[in-house]
DNA sequence: TGTACATCAGTGAACGCGCGTTCACTGATGTAC
DNA sequence: TGTACATCAGTGAACGCGCGTTCACTGATGTAC
């Protein structure tokens, strides 16, 4: 029942955007909108368990898709298969998308939860290029990067939870793939790329093979 | 009259983002509601006027920005110039920043006399690269790309009205810079980098130094 | 200098609609004896 | 097998608020003669 609920909220989101009506998602599900109290105690709580889901969701295909390149020394393979995955899912779910990747919305702060299910995405991309550190077959990114402080402590931080060995240098290139590969997806569904690029997904596919060849996987 | 109106519209962005009550804005300006519509003929033409004003304030300080840096050769300098004032300007400007690079307002779509306002930026930032082949400081990026149709034509197409001659492996690492930036502001105001990224401006220049490297700038 | 008139910025009431949340309640279902 | 009871999903009315937009209007200001 909480799930016919958030099927039918997300349904909403859809046409809605972040203003999402709890009386317009009651009258959509055939019931009186008290009836929704049971299942979730405010509209914010809503909110919150449809972002943390599409968080999980968004993770969960990035994981299979990496998970479904058999050799895992094929790290660029591995690294265009989950950057794919994240665009077809961003265009597949495009309001539970700008839900996690768009504007705050007003009003609204997500709870501490949503940071775990937020990771899992980046984890993966991380990991493909601590396998390669890992194999001995990339050691530092294609371009030379001069770190200092107080970045250098920034990165450091960050990549310790995920990928301990792998250097600061080589953590900023990827890093910077991340953003690169958010960035254009999110230039694409929010309309930056009207009447400049026609050809999104040979394009996309090109700027993550640049990415790549600056991680040097 | 109008621009008062405006002013009172931006402080309402900055609290209840795209939201936008114009029965707020008319209590806020000690006004009646109704007398609004003596100046826009509806909410939706006050926030096209919003968004132009948006971008042409971007586009203004960044092109400031660029022309600030008298060596006109030095184009790495005019870079990190024009770079810093979009972040400068988005940090200062959140509501405004997440009016033209957030999620699309739902039920509104942006008016044609957006385009050209909305291209100031990267016009600024192409003209930059442009001057480098000019020059002759500057032939291709500095991480070998191969491209193929229709991505070519794609981006011959986007580079014809800005800067003709520039070779499309260098334009396209010129659109990745310019992903790459507004990745970076996005992630930034958003919340992506929390508990990541603390040190922001030092990393949004560790990268738009990377973006430089790339270009051969 | 004084009067008549036009302009037009802003008013106030109304229309018809939406919203989140509370609260006492109904009535079907399942359980215990 | 049959009765008494508890559970609890869903109801419906209400509170107090919000919104965009229309429309006939007032009343101050400026202009023309």
């Amino acid at each position: 029942m909480t799930d016919e609920i958030k099927t039918v909220a997300r349904r909403h989101l859809e046409t809605e955007g972040a203003n999402l009506s709890l009386r317009a998602v009651a009258r959509d599900m055939g019931m009186v909108s008290s009836a929704l109290y049971r299942y979730f105690a405010s509209r914010d709580e809503l909110l919150t368990a449809l972002i943390l889901d599409a968080y999980n969701a968004l993770g969960e295909v990035v994981e299979a898709a990496d998970a479904s390149v058999a050799d895992r020394a094929a790290l660029r393979d591995r690294w265009l298969a989950a950057t794919r995955a994240v665009r077809e899912w961003a265009l597949a779910h495009q309001a539970e998308y700008a839900l996690i990747y768009g504007s705050p919305v007003p009003g609204y702060a997500a709870p501490a939860d949503t940071i775990a299910a937020a990771a899992r995405t980046p984890v993966v991309l991380a990991r493909i290029l601590a396998d390669g550190f890992a194999g001995g077959v990339v050691s530092r990114p294609r371009l030379p990067v001069t770190l200092q402080e107080p970045v250098r402590s920034d990165l450091a931080q960050a990549r310790d939870g995920v990928a301990p060995d792998l250097p600061e240098e080589l953590f900023l290139a990827g890093i910077a793939s991340w953003v690169q590969m958010f960035g254009i997806v999110s230039f694409e569904l929010f309309g930056q790329f009207n009447n400049v690029i026609e050809a999104r997904a040979e394009f996309f596919d090109q700027q993550m093979r640049l990415m790549a060849d600056l991680m040097g996987i």
